[in-house]
DNA sequence: CGTTAACATGAAGGTCGGTTCCGTTTGTCG
DNA sequence: CGACAAACGGAACCGACCTTCATGTTAACG
């Protein structure tokens, strides 16, 4: 999202703008979406106003972030692509780690879930993900060790339910987001 | 939940009782939990003050229609336990007949996903569930196709990733809960 | 039919959280 | 060192919802 080339932003602007950039991450990575942004702008030290300056809407900072965690993810699975091993555990130890990354941030476990604020953003992220994702399966199951019918979809489906489960868990739910995958993931196995 | 013996309530009283409680059903089932108090009113015919003479919070009526929800879970489950059969077959069908039904209802799917509403009341539908999900597990397993290591809180966390993707589903995202459920149930399965 | 207590109503109150706005501060540039 | 635009701060604003309450209505009973 760069401004298009307008004036550089002045010296204590562009301090202040990581300060609330790494903020909201911190904010919103362990308490979720929900965060309040005066929570946000207490933890970069500024008021609300200079979040609003950076940000027109707590959407757009939820988005920013959403769009560099997606960005993020599809580049995990792409760099799968280039790895080489028996398809399915190239794909399992793709989704295990990616996984277990998401667990550690509560809103990008919501984001991943699907939650509103963040559905209708970031287009491209989800391209490159579908696109990198779309590849693994069709190896897996052109080895025979993925079930034929899986497809993007199905994994988009799975890990909503994943972001679901491991943000809940977070929350104090007596769920267990390890054993969410390892039930999934055999689910998506061959028999 | 009988008042317990307070005077009979007057004719009128005990006829609005029923349209909100039949409003609130229709309401929370076609739109969350979400729904306004003002609309499940306006469904019933009534005022909000009515409703609010019924039901002291909107958390309470969410509440009585989660008890009842849970209730008739587990009286499927329980009616699982005296069918015969192969037990995998039994407990499938049990869960994929219990899942149909709620994927029909959002708030139900809501409150099953974890929703905090009714996280917290609720203790004894779950109990029984809980007890009768047990035998029919064990059962499974005992017969070797379920896999051995499954547990009752490895079912909770699957049926809230269902009603999570349910849910969502019904808010239009592109997910699909019979896809999830065959994926899940096949995770369940013994290899 | 009259009296009364229960009940119904919906506008007003309260709260919560995102967003705005303007008086003040501060970096930048001549 | 001014002068000025950019940026800051945070109290006030606003909309969304749940909840309450003062006023009007009605079932129940003698």
């Amino acid at each position: 999202m760069s401004t298009i080339a307008s004036r550089p932003l002045r010296a204590d602007a562009r301090r202040n703008r990581e300060k609330v950039l790494a903020a909201a991450a911190a904010a919103f990575g362990e308490s979720g979406i929900e965060v309040q942004v005066e929570d946000i702008a207490r933890r970069a030290g500024v008021g609300v106003g200079t979040v609003y300056r950076h940000f027109p809407t707590k959407d757009a900072l939820v988005t920013a972030m959403a769009e560099e965690h997606f960005r993020r993810l599809a580049e995990a699975i792409e760099a799968a692509l280039e790895q080489d091993g028996e398809p399915w555990e190239v794909f399992a130890a793709a989704i295990w780690r990616s996984a277990s990354e998401a667990a550690a941030d509560v809103a990008w476990c919501e984001i991943m879930a699907g939650h509103p604020s963040a559905v209708h953003a970031v287009t491209e992220g989800r391209e490159r993900l579908s696109t990198a994702m779309a590849t693994l399966i069709r190896r897996a199951q052109a080895g025979g060790t993925m079930r034929a019918d899986a497809s993007v979809k199905d994994i988009s489906t799975i890990m909503s339910g994943f972001g679901h489960v491991a943000a809940a868990q977070h929350a104090g739910a007596p769920l267990d987001w390890e054993r969410y995958l390892t039930i999934a993931l055999d689910g998506l196995r061959a028999r």
